[in-house]
DNA sequence: CCTAACTGATACACACCTGTCGCACTTACC
DNA sequence: GGTAAGTGCGACAGGTGTGTATCAGTTAGG
């Protein structure tokens, strides 16, 4: 329902729809509060065309978490190509959701803050991850069970490792990149080598 | 600065600054962005009580902030009694401050959400963290070395696990406490049993 | 090239929040 | 018990964001 689609648009205002996108995410990652008379500042367009392509700014918003849940979508995807074992797949993933809050933090954030207990992560992505959680799991690799719990721990971890301040001591440590920063603190987080006997 | 204090208040005055405080967590813990009148409505007092107490909405959440700040140490000075082990204490620490979570949800996203780069975490409170995870460092605990990566991790794991649905599946496997959870979390996230040869 | 689509500019109505008064009334506290 | 402090009520001014509408000018696309 977000794009109504019930007549293609013409080239050049879906091209703006995409810039209004793009902008809103720089803007409100800046100011969750900012209006949308900034957004279409910063989208080179007027305040009145963005009511035009989103009727309301919770369409904005709505439209924002539909493009990231299909970017997850696609970055799931992506991350199982050539059948790689799990956990090689789930630093694939990391990687690429890592990009993604570098580019869309804003709507990262939108979809993990839920409302009221309900997150606006969608179903199918929220399939996909249990998914690579549970084969992290049959190898072996973790011990959690509770998708929620996988998730929503891999998520917070990420998260932290972005807003990380720059003096990356502890990446020098292990040499590598943040990406396998997440890796192992999630692994190690949901029961590595489990320990309770 | 958030207490004038140039003149004492009149008893019943100071309660309802405190009631004050009270119905804004539970306001805003439930919608950020409530106005003052909902907040005052909430502490059974009129909004320009609210004003007289808090010159601004800005003041208000500085209070908030400087209570929760508080109570933070007050929870770090309490989990040292005694001496106990490193482990032991991080553990009661834990308990302590997931009451807090629960009873200071929104002042707690409000000191973790950073404006620039800028958390509202009190110096002292953020040096007891980082004397908490040099001691677990020391006894072989954990080993990650960088205190802001320690703190972030531990908060934000807090975080997640206070958020957790309710088919706590996970919880009935270890068989301990939310807190208990988190422990394990994050000594399995900051590198328990070091995996790295 | 010509039409339909799209945009910019501007204005308006509406709602909400903030901050500050002033005044009558109630309450704490010496 | 009397005084000063505190509160409720109402009102005002100022600011900001939202959503809608109109109209003239520009551009895409058959």
């Amino acid at each position: 329902m977000t794009t109504p689609a019930a007549r293609r648009l013409r080239a050049d205002a879906e091209h703006n729809t995409a810039r209004i996108l793009a902008a809103a995410e720089e803007v409100l990652a800046a100011d969750p509060a900012a209006s949308l008379e900034r957004i279409g500042e910063a989208a080179g367009l007027t305040r009145a065309t963005v009511h035009r392509r989103f009727a309301s700014r919770q369409a904005l918003l709505d439209a924002l978490t539909e493009q990231l849940n299909q970017r997850y979508l696609s970055a799931l995807a992506q991350s199982k190509v050539g059948n790689p074992p799990p956990l090689v797949a789930f630093r694939r993933l990391t990687e690429i959701v890592f990009d993604l809050k570098v580019s869309h933090r804003y709507a990262m954030d939108l979809v993990s803050a839920q409302d009221n207990c309900r997150s606006a992560l969608s179903p199918e992505v929220a399939a996909g991850l249990e998914e690579i959680f549970a084969q992290l799991r049959e190898s072996g690799e973790i011990t959690a069970t509770s998708p929620a719990w996988c998730r929503q721990v891999y998520l917070a971890l990420l998260n932290e490792v972005h807003e990380l301040p720059d003096d990356t001591t502890d990446l020098v440590e292990a040499g590598r990149s943040r990406a396998e920063l997440v890796v192992r603190a999630v692994v190690g987080a949901l029961g590595g080598p489990r320990r309770h006997p």
